[in-house]
DNA sequence: CTATATACGTAGGCTGGCTACATGTAGCCG
DNA sequence: CGGCTACATGTAGCCAGCCTACGTATATAG
């Protein structure tokens, strides 16, 4: 998959794969592994400043915690993340049908 | 629509319109538009550096033709690039199995 | 004691579509 | 006939957003 595809739907994939979960950064790359069969390895890069800007806009929280002596900021969805999930789905949607559309006309 | 989820597929889009058919630059954005029903609205900012890329690339091939007094440069697809289209096909459908994949887990 | 997996983070670069601008013709409306 | 809108092509430079490359640190296996 070409690497640029990816634009515009980040936040997206950031915030259905904590649907319904807590997650911190570096399972949230795995998680996006294994959902994928392996289509999508972020770079910590990408997840890492991504996860920060979305908990600035209010759709993340986060807190510390330690398991087995490595601290992990883990992460889950407030309500109003909750709603920005759901907008991105409809936009997805959307984002499929007309690009799929003009493909398959 | 968001303005950058295009990104990585406008290739695509410029090919599939000119599947099957000539269409000079002007009349590709309008087909985009009626493909679409109105969501996509390139600017010529967008379309002809890329039909310009595109054609150095092999894809598209490109001749002069005056119509009622203005200049149109109609653009065709080559034998290169229905297979290049063929590909973006494939890939768009990569795509969304993927990240579509993730979203509705 | 070294390698690998786990874990978080930032600075800066790159790329590709967009904004803004420049140019010109044809046809319509008043 | 004068101005406005639609038609038609094109470039220079900006900017958003993801990635590359780096830096830091602990746990566990061999």
């Amino acid at each position: 998959m070409k690497a640029d595809t990816l634009r515009g739907h980040l936040d997206a994939l950031l915030l259905a794969v904590l649907d319904g979960r807590k997650l911190h950064g570096y399972a949230i790359i795995e998680a996006l592994q294994l959902r994928s069969d392996g289509a999508l390895d972020l770079p910590t890069g990408t997840v890492y400043p991504a996860l920060r800007r979305l908990e600035r806009a209010g759709w993340l929280a986060s807190e510390w915690d330690v398991v087995s002596g490595r601290k992990r900021r883990t992460y889950r969805l407030t309500r109003s993340g909750q709603q920005a999930l759901a907008a991105e789905r409809a936009e997805w949607r959307e984002f499929t049908t007309v690009i799929g559309g003009v493909l398959e006309a």
